[in-house]
RNA sequence: GUCCCCGUAGCUUAACGGAUAAAGCAACGGUCUUCUAAACCGUAGAGUGCUGGUUCGAUUCCAGCCGGGGACGCCA
C-alpha cells in the first residue's frame, strides 16, 4: 500500500511537470502532514521552494500548480480542491470517501500501510555491549533499548537483519577479576550469588591494585598468563564468562531483548595477530613509539589521531578488535549496513575506524549511532566503576512493584492471577518508554520518578487506550469482523482515520534518522486522538453503518498500537 | 589548547528549513446511573542561552560567545 504523502507527493510531481517549465528532476517536492488541522491534512511548500530558485512570486507560482492539479483525476478521488494558504503552501484535505476506503483496505494489510523497504538490506545492529563480570545498570539501557527497537523496525520494514551483542568479555579487567578469584574467592557467597561475587571480587582485587604495587603486578601477571593460553586462568574465565551470561540472559529474557549473535571480543582473538600483520604488509599500519599504528593523512580531523591496533607491550586492544569484527560481518554475514548502537564518548573510536575500514577496501556504510549520557545526580555520566550507580535489575524490580501498587489501588477487579503479569507488562513498557519517548541525543539525569511516571504522555497511556478496546469488544460478544464498507461522517472518526492513515510514515521515519521518539511520539497521538474518538463517538450504543465503522476504526486502532508498541518492544495488557 | 554533542514554559520533553512553537508533569477549575476516570474538557504558563549572518521564512542552517556534558596514543 502507497502511503498518503507518496500518493499525494506523485500528483504534485505530475503537476509541477506540466508547467510550462518543468523543474529538474532532481527537484524534492515532499508532502508532509499538515502542521495545524486548520491547514487541511497534509501541505506541500514546493511553490515556495521552486519559486525561490526562480525569483518568482510564491503564491502566483501555487496558483499554477494548482490549476494542473485540479485536471489531475486520481488526485480528485484523493483530496478535495487542494487550496493556496500563506506565503504559498498547497494545503490537501482528504475526501472523507477516500479515507474511510482507506481505513477499509488497512484492515486487510498485516503491515498495517507501512511499505515495505525498495531495498533490502543485511543491517548489521551493534548494541548494548555490556561487559562481562559486571552487572547491567541503568546507563546500558539506551543502547539496549534503541538498538533492539531499530533491529524490530529494520526487520518490520523488510530489512534482514542481525542483532549482534558485542560482549565485553576480553580486557584488561579479566587480571584483575582473575586475581581476586585466587586471592579472595569465597566458594559460599560464590554459590549464593555468583555475579555478585565476581564483582565483590573484582572491587577487592581493584582496591588492592590501587593501593600495593605487588598486587597491581599480580593482576597484570595473571592477565598476560590468561592472554598467553595459561589452562588454569583460561578455565576460571571461562567460569566467569559462563556466570556473567547467565545473568545477562535473564535480564535480556526479561527485558524481551534478543540477539541473533553474542560474539564476545574473546572471540576474535585467534585473528588479531594475523590481522595486525596483514595490515602491516599492506602498508596501512605502521610502527610508532614502539605500538602499530593506522595513520588517517588525508582526513584533517584524524591527521593526528591515529588508531593504535597493538600495543607497545604487544597486545591488541579495542580498535584492533573493532576492526576484525567489522570483517566478519561484511564477508562472512555480508551485511551491507553497519550500525553502532554505542555512546557519543565513542565517537573518535568510530571515526578512526570508519576511516580505517575505508583503508582496508571495506565500502560498507558504517554508521555511529550516538546516544546522550545518561548523567548521576552529580550531573557526571554514570560509569559502571563509580559503584552508586543503579542496577537495571532493581530499576525493573521497582518498576514493577509500583505498577502493582496502582493496580490494587485502582483495578481491585482484576483478577489476583493477572496482576504480576499485568504489573509486569505495564511496568517494564513504562520504563522501555520513558528513554524510547526522547530524542537519543539527550543528555539527562537519570531519576527515578521519571522513569517510572504512568501518568500522561507514557507507555501506560498508550496502554490504556489498547486496553479500552480490549474491553469493548469483550462486551461487544461478537469476533470482529471487518465490514464491507466503512462510512465516516463524525469528526472524531475522520481524525482518528487520518491518524491510522500516518502509521505508514512513521514507521519509515524511525530508521531515516535512527529516532524511536519519532515512533513513541506518534503512539502517543494516536492514542490521544482514539481517547477524544472514545470521549464523543459510543461504539456500543450505536447502530447500524455506524456502529461497523466504529468496531472498525476500534479494531484498527487496536492493532496500531500492538504493532507499534511491538515495534518499540512494548507489550500490551488485556487488561489493567 | 583542539574537536564532538546538548541548551525550548517552574520541571521533563516535542517540533522533514515553513503557517499563531506542541505536549506531559506540577497548579487551578470542571466531567464517572452511560463501552475502564492510568481517561476527558477548560484556565494559566515559553517566543526557543546570547549576538550576528544566510533565507520569502530559522527552534532547525552558518559564525562567534556563554553554560552543561564528553573526547583527544598504548582502557574499552
Amino acid at each position: 500500500m502507497v502511503p498518503l504523502p507518496s500518493l499525494l507527493s506523485a500528483a504534485l510531481r505530475r503537476a509541477l511537470d506540466a508547467l510550462p517549465e518543468p523543474p529538474p528532476a532532481d527537484f524534492s517536492a515532499p508532502v508532509t502532514a499538515a502542521a495545524d488541522p486548520r491547514f487541511g491534512d497534509y501541505q506541500a511548500n514546493a511553490a515556495m521552494a521552486l519559486a525561490k530558485a526562480r525569483k518568482v512570486n510564491p503564491r502566483a507560482l501555487a496558483g499554477e500548480i494548482v490549476e494542473k492539479l485540479k485536471g489531475d483525476a486520481e488526485l480528485a478521488r484523493i483530496s478535495a480542491e487542494p487550496t493556496i494558504a500563506g506565503p504559498g503552501f498547497i494545503n490537501f484535505t482528504l475526501k472523507p470517501e477516500f479515507l474511510a476506503a482507506r481505513t477499509r483496505a488497512l484492515l486487510d494489510d498485516t503491515k498495517l500501510g507501512v511499505p515495505t523497504a525498495e531495498k533490502p538490506e543485511t543491517v548489521v545492529i551493534d548494541f548494548s555491549s555490556p561487559n562481562i563480570a559486571k552487572p547491567m545498570h541503568v546507563g546500558h539501557l539506551r543502547s539496549t533499548l534503541i538498538g533492539d527497537c531499530l533491529a524490530r523496525v529494520a526487520r518490520f520494514l523488510g530489512h534482514k537483519v542481525i542483532a549482534d551483542n558485542h560482549l565485553g568479555d576480553w580486557g584488561t579487567q579479566f587480571g584483575k577479576v582473575i586475581y581476586g578469584w585466587k586471592n579472595s574467592l569465597d566458594r559460599t557467597r560464590l554459590a549464593a550469588g555468583p555475579l555478585a561475587e565476581l564483582v565483590r571480587i573484582y572491587q577487592v582485587a581493584n582496591t588492592a591494585a590501587e593501593t600495593d604495587p605487588a598486587a597491581a603486578d599480580g593482576c597484570r601477571a595473571e592477565l598476560a598468563k590468561l592472554q598467553s593460553g595459561d589452562p588454569e586462568n583460561v578455565g576460571i574465565w571461562r567460569e566467569c564468562v559462563r556466570i556473567s551470561c547467565e545473568d545477562l540472559d535473564r535480564i535480556y529474557a526479561r527485558l524481551g531483548v534478543h540477539f541473533d549473535f553474542q560474539l564476545g571480543e574473546s572471540h576474535f582473538n585467534p585473528r588479531l595477530a594475523p590481522l595486525v600483520g596483514e595490515l602491516i604488509g599492506k602498508g596501512i599500519a605502521r610502527e610508532s613509539d614502539g605500538a602499530i599504528c593506522i595513520f588517517f593523512p588525508d582526513n584533517p580531523k584524524l591527521a593526528e589521531k591515529p588508531a593504535i591496533i597493538r600495543k607497545r607491550d604487544g597486545a591488541f586492544n579495542y580498535a584492533t578488535t573493532d576492526l576484525a569484527t567489522l570483517e566478519l560481518r561484511v564477508n562472512d554475514w555480508g551485511g551491507t549496513k553497519l550500525w553502532y548502537v554505542v555512546g557519543a564518548p565513542q565517537a573518535l573510536h568510530f571515526e578512526q575506524i570508519n576511516a580505517a575500514a575505508r583503508q582496508m577496501g571495506i565500502r560498507v556504510p558504517i554508521t555511529h549511532i550516538t546516544f546522550g549520557s545518561i548523567l548521576g545526580e552529580d550531573r557526571k555520566i554514570m560509569r559502571t566503576r563509580s559503584g552508586e550507580n543503579v542496577a537495571l535489575r532493581d530499576l525493573l524490580d521497582e518498576a514493577e512493584t509500583r505498577a502493582a501498587a496502582i493496580i490494587t489501588e485502582r483495578s481491585p477487579d482484576l483478577p489476583e492471577g493477572d496482576r504480576a503479569e499485568t504489573a509486569r507488562i505495564i511496568g517494564l513498557g513504562a520504563v522501555k518508554y520513558a528513554e524510547l519517548s526522547q530524542h537519543r541525543l539527550t543528555d539527562y539525569v537519570f531519576a527515578w520518578d521519571r522513569m517510572l511516571s504512568f501518568q500522561g504522555n507514557t507507555a501506560p497511556y498508550l496502554q490504556n487506550a489498547y486496553v479500552r478496546i480490549r474491553s469493548i469488544f469483550r462486551r461487544s460478544g461478537a469476533e470482529f469482523r471487518a465490514p464491507e464498507r466503512v462510512v465516516l461522517q463524525e469528526p472524531a472518526e475522520l481524525a482518528l482515520a487520518k491518524k491510522l492513515a500516518q502509521f505508514a510514515e512513521s514507521v519509515p521515519a524511525v530508521i531515516d534518522d535512527f529516532r524511536p521518539n519519532l515512533l513513541a511520539h506518534y503512539l502517543y497521538e494516536l492514542s490521544d486522538v482514539f481517547h477524544g474518538f472514545y470521549e464523543a463517538c459510543p461504539v456500543l450504543k450505536s447502530e447500524g453503518a455506524t456502529r461497523d465503522t466504529r468496531l472498525a476504526l476500534c479494531e484498527l486502532t487496536a492493532r496500531v498500537l500492538r504493532t507499534g508498541l511491538d515495534l518499540l518492544g512494548i507489550a500490551v495488557p488485556e487488561r489493567m
